[in-house]
DNA sequence: AGGAAAAGGGTAAACGTTTACATTTTTAAA
DNA sequence: TTTAAAAATGTAAACGTTTACCCTTTTCCT
C-alpha cells in the first residue's frame, strides 16, 4: 500500500509537502497541490491512521464496552454513542464483555491499548474500587447505567428506584388492590432497586405487595412466562402486574391470555425499558421509558469533553417516564 | 502515560527486553522478567496499539459498515461479526453510513485508513463498479447481503427470490386462493426479488397475484399498517398476505384485527427476516428466517481468511427457511 | 580447566506520519 | 535593479513499538 513517501517521490516533492496537502494545511502552492493530489489519486494513497495516531497522540476513536451487541437495548446504546462520535469525527470501537468481571476488565484494557480518546463503559460486574481506580487513570472514562457516589460526575444513570415508584403510583391511580410483580433473578442492583421503589410507593398508597406475589426468573420472554405461571399456580388472584422489563411483560401477557385472562381487562401489565418490542406487542405495552439512546449520547458527549479536559454540561441523572399504551386499565 | 522506555529505564533493562516480556517472548530470564513485570505494574504501563500496528503492519481490527446500529437486524449482523472477531483476537470497528452512496464510500474509507485487517460491508447504494474496484484494492473486503456476479467469491448473500417462492408455496399448500402482498417501497433489489419469486411460484401453482393486491409502503410497522389499510380499502377479499418483513407483517396483523379479521383464521400472514419481534408478537409470526448472524459470522471468517491470503471454505449463498408459527393456517 | 553451546540481553533500524524550524523562491515595494 | 517581506518548500526529529543481528554471560561436557 502506497505511503506518503511514495507519493512524495513520484510527485517530486518532500513528504512534508504531501502531508500538508493531505491535511489541507496552508502554505502550499496551487500548482504543487494539484500535482500531489493527482499522484495521490494515481497511487491510490490512503493515509495510515495508526501512524497518524502515534505522532499526534490522538486516536480519533471512542471506545464502548457492552455485554452484547445483539440485544436491542445495547444496540440502541451503541447507536447513541455512534451518533455523537460521528458529530465529533471520531470512530466507534466496540468491545464486548461476557458476563464476568474479568472479561469486562479485559474489554476495557483493549480500548486503553488503542488509546481511545474517550471510553464509555456499561459494567455491572466490575468492583467499584476497580472502576474508581480506572476513572482516575483515564480522564475520558464514563460509566453508563451505573452509579458510584464518589465518581458521580463520571456516571450517567437511570433512577431505577423511582421507576418502581412510578409503576406503583400508576397502579394505585387505576384503583388496583391485588398487586404482583415478576422480577429478574440476576444479582445486580437494578431488580432490587425497581422492586424496592415499587414496594415503597405501594406502602405510601396504603397498599402492599405480598411476599408470595413476587416471582423471579430470567429477564426474558421465557422467564416472564415461567414467572407468571408460578404466580398463577399460587392461586392468589391479582389484577396488576409489574414486570422487570418489556420482554418479561410480553411473556407474562402471553401466559395470562393463554390462561383465560384478558389484558388489560382482567390484569393490567406494566413493563420496563420501552424497547421496540413494546410498540409491536398486542396489546401495546404500557411501560417505563428508559431513554438509553439519549443517555448514551450524553455519556459520549461527557466522555469526549472530559477527555478534552473540559466538562460538558449535560444531564447525567435520568428518570424513567411512564408511557401509557394499552396494557393497563 | 508510561511508555516502554519508561519501563526500561526504571527496570534498568533495554526496551527490547521489555518488549519481550510484554509479548511473552523467549530469551528473558525469570529474574528480569519478574523485575520488568513489577515495574510495568507500578507504572501502569499499557502497550500502545497504534505504535504496534505501525511496526507490525497488523491492526488487529475488523471493520464493519452498516447503515444503522439501532436496527435489530444490523445489530445481529454486528454481533455475528463480533463473535468471530473475538475468536480471532481482533477488535470491531464500526462505521455507520447514512442512506447515500457518498456516505457509504466515506464509511469505507475510514476503515481503510485504519488499515483494518478485514472489512465487511453492507452496501445497498454504492455502484457495482465502485465495489468491484474496491474489492480489488482491498484483499480482505467482503460484501454482505449483496450479490455481484464478477466478485461472487467476495459475497455472502441471501436468495431473496427463493424466499418469495417459499412463501408462495406455503400459501398454496395451505389451500389459499386469494392472495395479497405488502412490499417495501425502497428502490433496492430485495423487494423486487422477493415479489418476483413470490409471483413466479404462484404461477407454478396455477395461482396468481392480482396487480391491485400488491401494496407498497415503508418497511416498518406503520408502513405495514398503511399498506394493509389500502389493501382493505380496495374491497377485494384476500385470505393470505405476504409481507416484505416482520415489522410490516406485525403492522398488518394489527390493522387486520382492528378491522375484525382474525389471524390466522380469516387471513394468514407471513413475514420475512425472523427478527426477535416475530417471536414476541401475538399470534407468533410465521416468517422466513434470515440467518443474518450466521451469515455475518461467515462473512467475517471469509474476510479474515482472504486478508490472510487463504480462502476459508464457508457457505456464502443462503436460503431463507420457513419458520411456521401461528400466523398462517 | 578449557571450551563450545545455549541462554540472556542489548543496539539500532524501521514502520508512516506530523511539525518546528530552516531554507529557498516569489512577490512587490522602493 | 535591489531588497525586504511573504510564500512555498524542505530537513529532520519524534511518536512507541518490534525485531534482526550482535555481544556477553552461563551452563555443562570432556
Amino acid at each position: 500500500m502506497a505511503t506518503i513517501k511514495d507519493v512524495a517521490r513520484v510527485a517530486g516533492v518532500s513528504i512534508a509537502t504531501v502531508s500538508r496537502v493531505v491535511n489541507k494545511g496552508p502554505k502550499v502552492g496551487q500548482r504543487t497541490r494539484d500535482k500531489v493530489l493527482s499522484v495521490m489519486n494515481e497511487l491510490g494513497y490512503t493515509p495510515n491512521a495508526n501512524a497518524r495516531a502515534l505522532v499526534t497522540q490522538k486516536s480519533t476513536t471512542i471506545g464502548l464496552v457492552i455485554p452484547d451487541l445483539s440485544d436491542p437495548f445495547f444496540a440502541a446504546l451503541a447507536s447513541g454513542v455512534d451518533k455523537i462520535a460521528k458529530d465529533s469525527n471520531v470512530q466507534l470501537l466496540i468491545s464486548t464483555s461476557s458476563m464476568s468481571a474479568e472479561s469486562e476488565k479485559q474489554a476495557i484494557d483493549l480500548l486503553v491499548e488503542r488509546r481511545c480518546e474517550a471510553i464509555i463503559i456499561h459494567s455491572k460486574l466490575l468492583a467499584e474500587t476497580t472502576l474508581i481506580e480506572l476513572s482516575q487513570r483515564i480522564p475520558g472514562l464514563i460509566l453508563i447505567d451505573r452509579f458510584i457516589e464518589s465518581i458521580n460526575d463520571r456516571c450517567v444513570w437511570l433512577d431505577n428506584l423511582e421507576g418502581g415508584r412510578i409503576a406503583a403510583r400508576h397502579f394505585a391511580s387505576l384503583g388496583h388492590k391485588q398487586i404482583a410483580c415478576i422480577n429478574s433473578n440476576y444479582s445486580i442492583d437494578d431488580p432490587k432497586l425497581r422492586l424496592e421503589g415499587f414496594r415503597l410507593a405501594l406502602v405510601e398508597q396504603a397498599l402492599k405487595l405480598e411476599n408470595d406475589m413476587v416471582s423471579e426468573n430470567e429477564p426474558s420472554l421465557k422467564g416472564g412466562e415461567i414467572a407468571t405461571q408460578k404466580l398463577l399456580a399460587s392461586g392468589k388472584p391479582f389484577s396488576a402486574l409489574f414486570a422487570y422489563n418489556d420482554a418479561m411483560a410480553i411473556g407474562a401477557i402471553s401466559t395470562l391470555e393463554d390462561n383465560g385472562f384478558k389484558v388489560p381487562q382482567d390484569v393490567s401489565v406494566i413493563g420496563f425499558d420501552d424497547v421496540i418490542l413494546s410498540r409491536y406487542s398486542r396489546p401495546k405495552l404500557t411501560t417505563l421509558h428508559y431513554p438509553i439512546e439519549e443517555m448514551a449520547q450524553n455519556a459520549a458527549k461527557l466522555a469526549l469533553s472530559f477527555a478534552a479536559n473540559e466538562q460538558a454540561d449535560v444531564v447525567r441523572n435520568y428518570l424513567p417516564r411512564l408511557i401509557k399504551r394499552e396494557s393497563t386499565a
